[in-house]
DNA sequence: TCCTACTTGCGACTTGTTCGCAGCTAGATT
DNA sequence: AATCTAGCTGCGAACAAGTCGCAAGTAGGA
């Protein structure tokens, strides 16, 4: 498997001003302000992609769950991501289908961000700017597009697998 | 099924600058600079791919091809999409799931552009614009990652389907 | 014309995901 | 607290997209 840890970019590093820090509300309350129904399944479901440190798929989710919960069932897991996606709580990425044609998911940011995958550690470095919400606005403006959902992906390689090929 | 024509968008329609045409190179012409065997199939399906007006899934190319050779098999479609995948001479694209989890293939065009897809239309937009390439420049300078491939999907609703829904 | 490495069609298989159903349960109602 | 029921769960079977190993066919260089 490959090494699937969020890595924040320098230029999320490098900066502190609140308008670019990545924060995540949380799905729990989120879900009661929209009156869902809890179960066990589905506490345990949302915590664990709450708290995760890397990006999810579904496979993983219940290998994860079944720790806590040995009798939870795969379609549980599928039709909990489906209920969180629906409600717009989670983003669903292909991170370039890096790793087989799976599909990961994360937390809603209050921001949108970029993934980069690299193809050769499988790192995923999450990037955000200013740019990219310019962007987002001058496409609303241009195309009189309403838009929902923006995933913005890219391949290639990072700093550190550049060095070690040369 | 959906809609799937592709639509300029206004910005697109509006400029005629040559640095924001959209073309694509001839696939025959570069599979034979890079020595690639030509078959009988290839040459088919790398034909229906290029003059497409639509983007098309492994299934829909395969049905096409079939009418000019019946004996053409899904196999060879995949083979041959991952052969131009791997020589860098069609973009592969989820366009947000719109229609299943079929991917779609483009062939590539001499500039990253995006892709909205209609939600209720089915309508696939296509977008460039010079802020999307500063955004690149500005991700590759900031984080020193090398850039192969950029897919930007948006979702949402097109000019038409707003109105129409209210 | 020959040769062989590459390509093809075929069918079986894998992977990721969905579905119908019968039993269970959250949480509103009494 | 006891009841009720819409909606959730686990299960197993099914589905869709894509992949693979193999034997036979072929592009294109010698």
């Amino acid at each position: 498997m490959l090494n699937h840890a969020r890595v924040a970019t320098e230029s999320q590093l490098g900066r502190s001003k609140s308008d670019t820090a990545i924060t995540r509300p949380s799905l729990m309350k989120e879900l009661a302000a929209r009156r869902v129904r809890m179960t066990a399944q589905r506490r345990l479901l949302v915590s664990i992609i709450q708290d995760s440190p890397r990006h999810l798929d579904a496979a993983t989710l219940l290998q994860i769950a079944r720790k806590k919960d040995p009798e939870i069932d795969r379609a549980t897991v599928y039709r909990t991501l489906a209920l969180l996606k629906s409600r717009g709580l989670i983003d669903e990425l292909d991170l370039m289908h890096i790793e087989g044609e799976k599909h990961y998911y994360e937390a809603k940011t209050n921001r949108d961000h970029c993934h980069m995958a690299c193809f050769r550690c499988g790192a995923i470095m999450e990037y955000t700017s200013s740019s990219f919400e310019k962007l987002k606005e001058e496409m609303v403006k241009q195309s009189g597009f309403q838009i929902r959902v923006v995933r913005l992906e890219v391949g290639g390689f990072c700093k550190r697998c550049q060095k070690a090929a040369s």
